[in-house]
DNA sequence: TAGTATTATGTAAGCGCTTTCATGTATAGC
DNA sequence: GCTATACATGAAAGCGCTTACATAATACTA
């Protein structure tokens, strides 16, 4: 591998003048400039980012933190953030958190000993505390999915209650009145917001909210099946359920089918991300739409933007969420 | 942040026993490992990767080419193969090539200029010449699921073939005669594979194939979707379609119930990948098992064995599929 | 045309670590 | 007690770049 040293020694110039010409970034007279690139062509140089790293301090990486790296979730979200950053020249190194306290924070000690320039956390088992300490670590971050008061201008979130409020609108619209609800674990913020939509909206149906109608599920296949199954247990009239994700809804077809109903005619089922299996389903799957690739670039903005000074417009920083109309609804 | 500099002066000792017990790689008395080691807790010292590249031209980053990010296939591998890695303190760089040559080129020279030790690679449109003139270039790379020659020790592939026949003669086993096939796009070689595997079932039981009831699919929903279409319009007689992949199944699948056939009494279907959301399917899907997470991990240990000097045992390179039986096929 | 402002290039000191080589010190063998 | 051997440590030269700072070349002004 040619070194920035035998470049120069073949242009006839310095190593400061062939970094200028690499870096672009003071002024070089067209000839000397042409020298060196003749020289760089000549010998197939390419710099080594390493030392350009450790000599500049700026690794151009970036840290991404998911929960999960298989799922069709994340699969999104990663492939829309290592495209914008790839476009800058940028390159992402990635860890699963898999939810899990321990793993997040290692995961993040991880990224931080890599000299990351900026992290992206999509993690949702550390404290708020956590992350406001993070903040003082000089690693800067951009948080997804999550709110943190101190730092929301790099907080990039989805209007979640909105659309757990409009899932069971949707319903509501549709003539249901007696409508279950599948939960995700309530610890996790997401799953709270939503549910608190759901809530609203029944409250502006002047409907009450049972807690026969409630199950709080886990977010995956198990919990759609577990829920259906106690809810129709604890009471038989449902025409409806609401699941906080796709997953859960995906269970919860399938366990409903079992049982000898037909969907969407005997029950009707919404389920939220719009993850990419849901209108794989049968009946394709009425959903809300999480816009979660179009919220990663926006982070991904963010960091070309505090981070590396490229001049782009504002960030937007809260996202809303839309009805996705399919199979799985029954109008009564 | 503290340097190895800080940490000699405070415990006492040369740059040199710092870095020794920072790597554990040369004899040092107990006691000076221990005066190091609180001197490092003291300052909260941790390594600067880039200085330790730099110095060892060692990256510990080991670059990956997918064709994608998101989807349900790739998930899985990048999964299994980064915790793999993790485990060894190695971290992954992440790079999407699209089955596009000009892309998986580019993909792999952003991750060769980011001095990865080693590459893992799932390339599909750059040619077996080219892979063998990368072989020349200094950074080691691994295989996945293609068969190159003159690297066979390092190509981890699944037998396709085997697997196309498999899933065929399920369905003649259960007495299906009139077969369709719906296949990926026959350039690509585990397309092509697998298409031989299903004649050579289909040969084993005296059956002759007929033009009209094969179809050159994308590997894609919709190749699912016309190929059904197509497979139904040129032959009404078929009872069964084995899809080269789970996504084309779907495709299948949607299509066949909206021309008004009952599945799986008027269509049994088998997929291939058993990718995740192939049981939320409805029928469920009776698939090939790919092992693609653990053909991703004998490539991390490859990788750590050949080029980390880790001692493993011996790496396995062809990995056999499966039959998993779920509700699509029916039994005539 | 001298004097000043601008632009272009070179010199050299790091960035934070690893690693070779040399040196020093303890242990064993006789 | 003296040499041979293994073990422990230190000094210093890089790894391949970036970036003050200094200096040289050129352009502009009056």
């Amino acid at each position: 591998m040619a070194t920035i040293y035998e470049v120069s020694k073949l242009a006839g110039v310095s190593l400061a003048t062939v970094s200028r010409v690499i870096n672009n970034n003071a002024p070089v007279r067209q000839a000397t400039r042409v020298k060196v690139l003749d020289a760089m062509d000549k010998l197939g140089y390419h710099p080594n980012s390493i030392a350009q790293s450790l000599a500049s301090s700026r690794s151009n990486s970036i840290g991404i933190v998911v929960s999960e790296l298989n799922g069709p979730f994340f699969g999104t979200l990663l492939s829309d953030i290592e495209a914008a950053f790839r476009r800058a020249g940028k390159h992402v190194i990635i860890a699963a958190g898999h939810s899990d306290e321990r793993l997040e924070k290692e995961s993040i000690a991880f990224l931080k000993s890599r000299n990351c320039d900026a992290l992206i956390l999509h993690v949702e088992a550390v404290s708020d505390d956590y992350l406001r300490q993070l903040n003082e670590g000089g690693t800067p971050f951009v948080i997804l999915n999550r709110f943190v008061e101190s730092m929301s201008d790099r907080c990039v979130t989805l209007n979640n209650q909105h659309g757990g409020y409009l899932a069971t609108q949707h319903l509501l619209r549709n003539g249901h009145r007696k409508i279950g609800y599948i939960s995700g674990p309530m610890w996790k913020n997401d799953a709270e917001q939503r549910y608190l939509g759901h809530l609203r909206a029944l409250a502006e149906y002047g409907i009450e909210s049972k807690s026969s109608l409630f199950y709080e599920g886990d977010f995956h296949e198990l919990g759609g099946v577990k829920g259906v199954a106690a809810l129709l247990h604890a009471d038989a009239d449902i025409t409806a359920i609401v699941c906080a994700n796709d997953e859960m809804a995906a269970g919860a077809v399938t366990t409903a089918r079992e049982q000898g109903l037909r969907l969407p005619e005997d029950l009707s089922i919404v389920g939220f991300d719009n993850v990419n299996f849901s209108h794989y389903m049968y009946p394709k799957l009425t959903t809300i739409d999480y816009p979660i690739g179009g919220m990663g670039v926006m982070a991904a903005r963010w960091v070309l933007k505090h981070i590396y000074q490229q001049k782009l417009d504002n960030i937007q920083t809260v996202f809303e969420p839309r009805v996705i109309e399919r199979d799985s609804v029954h109008s009564i």
